[in-house]
DNA sequence: TATTTTTACGAAACCGTTTTCGTGTTGATA
DNA sequence: TATCAACACGAAAACGGTTTCGTAAAAATA
């Protein structure tokens, strides 16, 4: 087993000073091309890497970053974790992922794990149960501290910090739109619970199409359903109950689900009712019929996150840049499949 | 912006030693109860949290282990993740999540860059580029240097270290001999290129229960596409070519698609033609219809691998546990879903 | 030859901890 | 009263680097 090899072994191999060694390796001006090069070749030849964890404890920066998402077996933020591994490489950072799993102690926990040099910064999409408590002074104490944040997807006005999201408003609405063009008139929404903040942005979404289309917002075309389990009766009750000629689901795996029932129910898709997702991930694209829905480009909100958090890091701290904060907002795309087919 | 407080803040403040702070914040029998009760006291109120970088330079153990997958946008893969995050989390340590991308570059580059201090292991599924080229030497230097590793899934012989893997070929011969229960003659198998070990062992499953069975196992009826993108004229040929009445597919996605060409064709599944998966994602469960799958419990093994790890790490360097390797092998299960059921 | 300037290197501080080894006081023992 | 533990604490080394500053020797100048 070969041991890492230390400056400190140079040094006494050489018959040289510490401080000889670490500048030869740097190319230090300061030290003749006879020595340089004798420390050089064996410092190559002994495989010699500087200890990052010197390297950072020395500069006080680990090039980590801290990434805390909600969960991970979801196409969503892997397509945004993979966006911001991307970026992240490329600027020599590593990426530390943690899971909350929708929950607001982890999610505390994991911050204060991570907070006291283990990462440069952090970015997070809140746990749904951060955003039921509205507690946030977990993210305020980092940011006081001068640790740069960035949020994503599910964000706050309350935490003052970076942050990416898509515009969740307008991907509901030129969806309910495109419905309307199609003729459709009795369009439902099928969300989750109300302190999600993308649920409720998209929800205005629907709500602002069907205005500007004189159609009256009826409450009971919109099903609330919890976000952890799907309620299958529910959505039985509601495809039976209501009378429906086209649907806007939150997400994939609500409208996958719909999808299956009204099929049940041998209702067509197109003819009989339509259907539009969010999330633009696999089921969509293989379901069967394939369905049409609102791409957010998870990875373009990681390398954005990615960026905007680099740059905060890198940045002095007393420059203009550490001062102020910036929300992206991306655009979505209506992806149209089969699930809305006009004849 | 608070600034982080440090020992030596303290001791200063209290106007007592560096090494006096150090022991009664850990509450060394050493320092009287008075000092005590007033250095963990002041800090308490200024909250102080020791710099984990300094604590692992001194420790030589960073509590981080890095994890390398070939993708993430996958459903097997962050299972996996969830399982190791899950069980590492539950020690203590962080994860840190890298991609190759299935890239051998990539793989080796993310090595180079952990491997100096910011990981006290690896936990690691081979890229299919570095399982083409069979060149594991990056992997060996990790292991003679004394780092511990763990392969998972995608494994080879030729480094020696702990791994982890489902039993591939079982779950293949268990799925076709349920196919031929079933009364199914002519089973297909569609499968990627050979150099990714899966694969193979999935293969050698397949012509097992082929062969059990005294079929014949026809070099026609098994398709084998490049990984990476999905080539829909090869399956629209083969379909169209073969007289196929089941099909076993080495991963979901190859199922779906495959599927859906069938369905075109208008064959009825399951009744004119059965399929089986591998990867119990969501896609099995959401499709139409539901997708009978040999589920191979990524959760599990990101366990599994997680705590062979971890055991590594924690062993004293020449314990025995050091110097044992063992490779886990889990079960799958047959998960029967529609396109399976027998009228 | 005496003085100044380079050149080439080493000593030491520093990053923030932990830990070993003293050591000055105090109280107990002989 | 002299001796010895026990007690409570500090100095310093160590982890592995970077960086500032000081300095001896060589080279350049006066």
């Amino acid at each position: 087993m070969k041991k890492k090899i230390t400056l400190k072994d140079i040094a006494r191999e050489l018959e040289v000073s510490i401080s000889t060694v670490s500048k030869a390796l740097k190319n230090s001006e300061e030290i003749s091309r006879d020595t340089k090069d004798k420390i050089q070749a064996f410092a190559k030849q002994h495989n010699y890497k500087p200890n990052n964890i010197a390297i950072s404890l020395k500069n006080r920066r680990t090039h980590n970053i801290g990434v805390i998402i909600p969960k991970i077996v979801h196409h969503f933020f892997t397509t945004v974790v993979k966006g911001i591994e991307r970026y992240a490489t490329s600027k020599g950072y590593n990426v530390l992922v943690c899971i909350s799993n929708e929950s607001f102690e982890k999610e505390v926990a994991i911050i204060e794990l991570l907070v006291n040099g283990s990462v440069d910064g952090f970015i997070l999409s809140l746990a749904s149960d951060t955003q039921k408590r509205k507690d946030y002074s977990h993210l305020k104490e980092v940011t006081e501290q001068g640790i740069p944040l960035v949020l994503f997807d599910r964000i706050t006005d309350e935490v003052k910090c970076d942050k990416v999201t898509i515009n969740d408003k307008e991907g509901a609405y030129l969806a309910v739109k495109k419905l309307i063009e199609n003729g459709r008139k009795k369009i439902a929404l099928i969300t989750t619970e109300d302190y999600i903040s993308v649920s409720n942005s998209r929800k205005e979404g629907y709500c602002q199409a069907l205005e500007e289309h004189n159609i009256l917002v009826k409450e009971n075309l919109i099903l609330r359903l919890p976000s952890m389990k799907i309620d299958e009766d529910a959505i039985n009750d509601f495809f039976k109950r209501e009378d429906i000629d086209a649907v806007l689901c939150v997400n994939e795996i609500l409208a996958i689900y719909s999808m299956r029932f009204v099929q049940k129910l041998s209702l067509r898709i197109p003819e009989d009712i339509a259907f539009i997702g969010f999330t633009d991930g696999m089921l969509s694209k293989f379901s069967n019929p394939t369905l049409t829905t609102v791409a957010q480009h998870g990875g373009m909100i990681g390398e954005a996150a990615a960026r905007l958090l680099i740059e905060k890091v890198e940045s002095d701290d007393d420059d203009e840049v550490a001062e102020t904060y910036t929300t992206e907002i991306l655009k979505t795309t209506l992806i149209e499949r089969e699930s809305t087919w006009n004849n």
